[in-house]
RNA sequence: GCCUCCGUAGCUCAAUUGGCAGAGCAGCGGACUCUUAAUCCGUUGGUUGUAGGUUCGAUUCCUACCGGAGGUACCA
């Protein structure tokens, strides 16, 4: 079916070859931006305008069109009486979908459109397929993450996402910058995934006959960009984690990192306000985002509150108190599953993340996880078994954590040593002798920018924010 | 991985209890010199995701597979 249509248009282009005009023609120079033509309207100016052509209204022997390019839109108006050969032949070729370009005199039209008399204009590109349907647009989801570009032609929320993103991304950066802070590129490849835990995608060093690891996260590089004299860094760039498909998750993803040498969890947090907050202006639409039950204020002063007193409020005041059967029974009673072997802190991990986090709507900073939650992470100074960390939730997903970092090699060691249980080759000694050459006392802070751009523009789902968002191969 | 729902023309959607697969838009042909989802007349277009099964008869019921959505699992 699609063939029949293409070959009505495999036709037109063949009809443009025969009459020497190359369907698939050169460069467009001396352009005037759609949105130029009405911003600075002058009866008469001469314009030269390129774009696709959205809309097609023969009316006898005129005909409009509307043309897009990249800064908006504008309505030419065709004579064929007063147009040459070439122009006419054009227009009798011409399917909405094409590229062309145009030169004419600008005027208003009897309802006041700013609109292009054409004198001449040529193919600059034919297409071949036809342009999803004007009026419903694109809706089929499968196609819009597939062929996201038509998913950005026809549906304009869509380019405003990823025009928020961009902003978003780009006031990020700025903020950053005028802070002193210095953009790196640390390592995509690496021999061992570290600093975080996940499950790595690994690939084949063929020069090196070696297997090598896409990060999972820069953390131990950036660390040790603190130990070579950086005092405030930050890398802004995707990190591959080899899991299920989500919502929420996508197994590639752009996080921030950010460090500041001399620093502390407390730091980041006030970093970390700022920068939302930042870049929530930006992108635009107020500190409230949604409306009703599922809105999000944003504005600061944000709640700051320690994870044992959320899991207190949440599974009882003994909770902490009370034994593991204890702890275990009172969690299959919220309807989890809890392994056998699980103690405490998995127990109360558990509770934490599947009945507590989702219900944090408002900004949340929960601080003091326990230490060996987070082994890359500084203990607070009044209590061993507590990090001087934060997790900031923001409806109800992780949006970023920060940490005081560990700068002590022997105790990093000895926590690796534990989280290895055993596998020792799984252990970056390199970043170990690293620490061993003294890293600064600092604050760190990771933020998932997938997931605050959804929070910022209401997206419903992380492949709405990324423009190929990772999908099953189709097969036939 | 598991559970539920979904898949019909290029796009957006219909199709009664299992009974001839349809509409709008786009396309094609024609009319029309300021239209705006232009209008009017005519018209093409389908292996109903794929492969099987039940049935006189399947878009509809059953099984498997492919893909998508939501949930769940994995996930510092």
């Amino acid at each position: 079916m699609s063939e029949e249509l293409k070959q009505q248009r495999l036709n037109k282009l063949e009809q443009l070859r025969a009459a020497g005009v190359d369907p698939y023609g050169a460069k467009f120079t001396r352009r005037t931006a759609a949105a130029d033509c009405s911003e600075n309207f002058r009866e008469g100016r001469a314009v030269r305008v390129a774009g696709r052509v959205f809309s097609l209204r023969g009316h006898g022997k005129s005909v409009f069109a509307d043309l897009r390019d990249a800064t908006g839109r504008i309505q030419l108006y065709f004579r064929r009486d007063r147009l040459g050969e070439g122009e006419n032949l054009l227009l009798q070729c011409l399917d909405r979908g094409d590229f062309i370009g145009a030169g004419g005199k600008l005027f208003h039209t009897r309802t006041g459109e700013v609109t292009v008399q054409v004198e001449e204009a040529r193919m600059l590109s034919k297409s071949l397929l036809p342009l999803p349907e004007k009026w419903h647009g694109l809706k089929d989801r499968e196609t819009r993450y597939r062929r996201r570009y038509l998913d950005l032609l026809v549906n304009e929320e869509s380019r405003e996402v990823f025009q928020a993103r961009g902003r978003a991304i780009r006031v990020i950066r700025r903020f950053l910058e005028e802070r002193g802070y210095v953009e790196v590129e640390t390592p995509m490849l690496q021999s061992l995934a570290g600093g975080a835990a996940a499950r790595p995608f690994r690939t084949r060093y063929e020069a090196l006959d070696t297997d090598v690891f896409l990060r999972i996260a820069p953390e131990l590089f950036l660390k040790r960009l603190l130990v070579g004299g950086y005092e405030k860094v930050f890398e802004l760039n995707r990190n591959f984690r080899n899991e299920g498909l989500s919502r929420f998750h996508n197994p590639e993803f752009t996080m921030l990192e950010v460090y500041e040498a001399f620093g502390d969890a407390r730091t980041m947090m006030e970093l970390v306000g700022e920068l939302i907050v930042a870049a929530a202006r930006e992108v635009g639409g107020g500190l409230v985002r949604g409306e009703g039950e599922g809105a999000i204020d944003l504005t600061p002063p944000w709640r700051e509150v320690r994870y044992r007193e959320l899991v207190m409020e949440r599974a009882g005041g003994d909770w902490f108190e009370i034994s593991d059967e204890g702890r275990r029974a009172r969690a299959e009673s919220f309807g989890l599953e809890i392994p056998p072997e699980w103690g405490e802190i998995e127990i109360t991990r558990e509770v934490f993340e599947k009945t507590i986090e989702k219900t944090l709507r408002a900004p949340t900073f929960v601080t003091r996880l326990p230490a060996g939650l987070v082994p890359l992470a500084k203990p607070c100074a009044d209590d061993p078994d507590s990090a001087d960390v934060f997790e900031l939730i923001i409806g109800g997903l992780e949006i970023a954590p920060g940490y005081t970092e560990l700068n002590d090699p022997l105790e990093q060691l000895r926590r690796f040593q534990v989280q290895a249980a055993g596998d020792l080759e799984r252990i970056d000694e390199d970043f170990l002798t690293a620490l061993e050459h003294g890293m600064p006392p600092a604050g760190g802070m990771g933020v998932g920018i997938d997931r605050l751009v959804m929070i910022l523009t209401g997206a419903a789902a992380v492949r709405d924010v990324i423009l190929f968002p990772q999908l099953k191969p189709r097969k036939e």
